[in-house]
RNA sequence: GCCUGGGUGGCGAAAUGGCAGACGCAAGGGACUUAAAAUCCCUUUCCCGAAAGGGAGUGUGGGUUCGACUCCCACCCCAGGCACCA
């Protein structure tokens, strides 16, 4: 395909770009101009570089920062790298070569890629989360969460010293307030389960398990185990994170995830008393309407109770059972929850409000994490107890009344309440209200909250993250390094290996324990010896804060100015925020939780992060697989024919569309297809193929199609061997002044509504009236590129400057909309008989509805529909639709 | 099981109460060319028909409306998320 000399024109904008710095952001912007912040989800620089799904994102960003430059707005549009983690991890162990060496390696190829691409990024505000000036930060973030606690009466974060103050007041002193405080920090550290890895020597998450139980890394057994670790107490925000997404303009399926995973569900706590014994079991229900139907309680294995209470003939059963329980990970209690199992105490309960006395139970259908890890079970209205109570035989009571032919047994909504004595007749909400209310005033119960989400742990036992600023000193216990002593670097060493053993019991003994001269460090408090923390930080850390950074990447006085952060954050935060979904629930709900922590603390203006968020689909690709299944390279296609065949043998092969990945052979390099078409064809294709937010295929045949686009417009303009330029002075027709405002308004309209592909569209179709008439003048042309400049930007400029251009157009103003070449004359109107299109009659604008259906009845193609019957209705939507009604 | 999206030509898609299939790909035809590529022009939802024209048609079945891809009810299929949360 003859082409315009793409390769050439890109390199030479971009240097230009670069050396002129054109897309730098002021650092101490003009209050007065208005600002806009469109940021990226940076990535994770893994070593296999970038995939298409990545610039997908990083175009359309970079054609709202582009467009927005253009309407004068001051536009921040970083990017930067989430460095810190797992991969770089696992190759150190693996081939020996330090994280920090792969880590810059593949930094630099990322960036070589991203570049190719021609964003208008301000490079000079790069961060990476491995920089020690970007983590002295994190760090410093850590420690203020650390120094804080959540005072539920204000409902917000306050500085540690104020609770001293206050537990002082109340006549703490010494080993007990330190105790009283550190269970309150934000960031803390307790005894929780884990998923530990032995064999790797690390805790992992959920989502590094596999259902068998074993590392997704290396497939080595993992076990359930208690281990001290750091938490941070996001539980404390769990309302205000629900309640604050209605600050977000995000889709609603993000917000209706996050909902979801916050849980927040509200009922009652109610206490059970137990006959001989002092023992109490509180439970947490939804349902506290269903009391009279509770006919045994279960208690989590991990109960404390559960020793307590298991009368002496059942103690050897009970033991076996919970021992067998809590070998369990998560997952695997999780892939039996068809199947119940569980045990009798031999202990029973009396029910509080008609005195029964009921088994209970012990079973791991009931999570010690949620709740109160114990529950009354109402089998006749909860599917899980249902099932328990089936299997072991044990009483179902109805208590709620369902709707005519719906049976009682296992139904678990709303109804009317039976069997309940004097509550007997009410609805399920009004009886919620008043046994509530009674079993407070009776001190058995009480209105209560739960949610799903739980204290995020926060510590790994693995050397590539951020080391926590905390020394342990026996004399003063868990202290915070000041200041001044950050950033606290990760120090050097050869072997990343964390202690591997066989033993699931062994402790922790994490890489950064072999740096002896590390380890030992004099306590901040006191001055004697003392013993770094060991753990470093989790993979979701540094992306917490990252756009705050951006703001006052090099200020090493302040994570970032105050001064500065109100410009750029204000009034609503990022104001696009675009990624993919994958990060729909962890990392948003991560960095809303910093965002509200530094807010409460004063040190950030906005109470949410990010004002607008848009999630890229993503994009997936053509799998093909011969007859035995297995799959077949693009290149060994043959896809000319009706169906594809194999090049080689003739097969036929099935296809799908499928997730790139390597295993599939479908995945395509960027780096290839701009080789072949260029930067611009890639981002024209990328944002044609289809909305921005719907997942589509990657078809490698359509992408000649864009490029051919641009190929017309490069002969528009600049004509080649073959064809003179279009450009003729004189030229200005009235027809293509109107196509040309309809576009531009088109364009402008589907940047601001993310609606890249009908913009493109509207670009083609522009195009395509100006190959009609022949000609173009100079000044439509110029409009022309500076449309097209957003998506196309090294066409645009190299046009812009050939058709005699001095400055650049990245900040020439927006092409100007004049409502009077919007407007039409007359206007085409569809005549329909009975809904059916018969005709179509022009009209002018302003015709008068009577008029309009007159020549409507008299239009040739119309009126022989009408012959012989009554027209029984008229309908005209003006400039719209004509619609009679006959009969 | 529950919660989100989505299902429209051979393919990617457009239209979100008012002309279904814009724009692009692929395919077919034509022009240019010694030829090919590139380029330009035309055709292209399906069925009946030589044509004019007619009929059907947006996953399936109902409904609301003068009018439904669009709104409502039920169901089927695909993708993503959650999943013993009491």
């Amino acid at each position: 395909m003859a082409a315009y000399p793409f390769g050439e024109i890109e390199k030479k904008w971009q240097k230009a770009w670069e050396e002129g710095q054109v897309f730098k952001a002021p650092v101490r912007p003009d209050p007065a101009t208005p600002k806009f912040y469109v940021l990226d989800m940076f990535p994770y620089p893994s070593g296999a570089g970038l995939h298409v799904g990545h610039p997908e994102g990083y175009t359309a960003t970079d054609i709202v920062a582009r467009y927005k430059r253009m309407k004068g707005f001051n536009v921040l549009h970083p990017m930067g790298y989430d460095s810190f983690g797992l991969p770089a991890q696992q190759y150190a162990v693996e081939h020996g070569i330090h994280p920090r060496i792969t880590t810059e390696r593949n930094i630099a190829n990322i960036e070589r890629q991203i570049k190719m691409f021609g964003f208008s990024y301000d490079w000079s505000r790069r961060v990476a989360t491995t920089d020690p000036d970007y983590y002295r930060w994190t760090q410093w973030i850590f420690l203020q969460m650390f120094n804080a606690w959540f005072d539920p009466d204000a409902r917000k974060a306050r500085p540690i010293t104020t609770l001293v103050e206050k537990l002082k007041r109340e006549g703490l002193s010494g080993r007990a307030l330190r105790d009283a405080v550190d269970a309150k920090r934000l960031a803390y550290m307790a005894e929780v389960p884990v998923n530990w890895c032995p064999a790797l020597g690390t805790v992992l998450a959920n989502e590094e398990v596999t259902n068998e139980g074993r590392s997704d890394r290396g497939n080595h057994p993992v076990y359930r185990r208690a281990l001290k670790q750091w938490m941070l107490r996001i539980t404390a925000y769990a309302e205000r994170l629900v309640d604050d997404l209605k600050l977000c303009d995000w889709p609603e399926s993000i917000k209706i995830m996050q909902r979801n995973w916050v849980g927040r569900s509200e009922g009652a706590e109610v206490e059970f008393r137990m006959p001989n014994s002092e023992c109490r079991i509180v439970v947490f229900t939804t349902r506290p309407d269903t009391l009279f139907g509770a006919t045994y309680m279960v208690l989590a294995p991990e109960h404390p109770l559960v020793e307590k209470i298991t009368t002496a003939d059942q103690q050897a059963a009970v033991r076996a059972y919970v021992e067998q329980a809590g070998r369990k990970t998560e997952l695997e209690r999780m892939a039996d929850a068809k199947d119940k199992t569980g045990v009798f105490t031999g202990a029973h309960a009396i029910n509080p409000v008609n005195q029964q006395q009921i088994p209970i139970w012990v079973a791991d259908y009931v999570m010690m994490g949620y709740g109160t890890g114990a529950i009354m079970a109402v089998p006749a209205h909860d599917t899980r107890d249902f099932e328990f109570a089936t299997k072991f035989k044990l009483p179902i009571v109805q208590v709620v009344q369902p709707p005519e032919g719906v049976d009682w047994r296992g139904y678990v909504e709303d109804g009317i309440a039976v069997n309940s004595g004097q509550y007997d007749g009410l609805t399920t909400a009004e009886f919620k209200k008043r046994i509530t209310a009674e079993l407070e005033a009776a001190r058995l119960g009480k209105y209560a909250v739960n949610y799903k989400l739980r204290d995020w742990i926060f510590s790994r036992q693995w050397y590539w993250g951020e080391p926590f600023p905390i020394v342990h000193c026996d004399a003063c216990g868990t202290v915070g390094l000041p200041d001044d002593q950050l950033p606290l670097r990760l120090p050097d060493l050869d072997d990343f290996t964390p202690e591997a053993s066989d033993d699931p019991e062994a402790p922790p003994k994490p890489p950064l324990g072999r740096v002896k001269d590390w380890i030992t460090v004099a306590c901040p408090s006191c001055g004697k010896l003392a013993q770094r923390e060991l753990n470093a930080m989790p993979q979701w850390a540094g992306s917490c804060w990252y756009y705050l950074r951006y703001l006052d990447p090099k200020n090493a006085a302040r994570f970032c100015d105050p001064e500065i952060e109100r410009y750029w954050m204000g009034p609503n935060g990022v104001d696009l925020y675009v990624g993919g979904a994958e990060h729909a629930v962890l990392h948003l709900l991560y960095a809303r939780f910093w965002h509200k922590v530094l807010h409460d603390l004063g040190h950030v203006s906005t109470a949410e992060p990010f004002g607008k968020l848009f999630n890229q689909g993503m994009i997936r690709s053509f799998a093909y697989r011969d007859k035995r299944g297995i799959c077949i390279p693009y290149d060994k296609v043959d896809s000319s024919g009706d169906k594809p065949t194999h090049v080689d043998t003739g097969e036929e092969l099935q296809v799908s569309i499928e997730k790139m990945s390597k295993s599939l052979k479908n995945v395509v390099n960027p780096d290839d297809v701009i080789a072949e078409y260029g930067a611009d064809t890639f981002r024209l294709y990328e944002m044609f193929m289809g909305p921005l937010e719907a997942s589509k295929p990657w078809n490698t045949r359509d992408v000649p199609g864009v490029h051919r686009f641009l190929n017309r417009v490069w002969r528009m303009v600049a004509g080649d061997e073959e064809h003179a330029s279009l450009v003729a002075e004189g030229a200005e027709d009235a027809e293509t002044e109107r196509a040309l405002h309809k576009m531009v308004k088109k364009v402008g309209d589907d940047i601001e509504a993310m609606k890249f592909n009908t913009a493109i569209s509207a670009m083609m179709e522009f195009v395509n009236v100006v190959y009609k008439a022949g000609s173009i003048a100079p000044s439509q042309a110029a409009r022309f590129l500076l449309a097209l400049a957003p998506f196309a930007p090294h066409l645009a400029e190299e046009l812009w400057q050939k058709t005699g251009h001095a400055k650049m157009l990245a900040h020439e103003p927006w092409p100007e909309v004049r409502a009077e070449f919007l407007e039409e004359d007359t206007v085409e109107v569809p005549v329909q008989v009975n809904g059916k299109l018969r005709g179509r009659i022009r009209v002018p604008v302003a015709a008068a509805k009577e008029a309009v259906l007159a020549a409507a009845r008299a239009e040739p193609s119309v009126a022989p529909h009408l012959a012989g019957k009554t027209v029984r209705k008229e309908i005209y939507v003006p400039g719209k639709m004509v619609n009679l009604v006959a009969g």
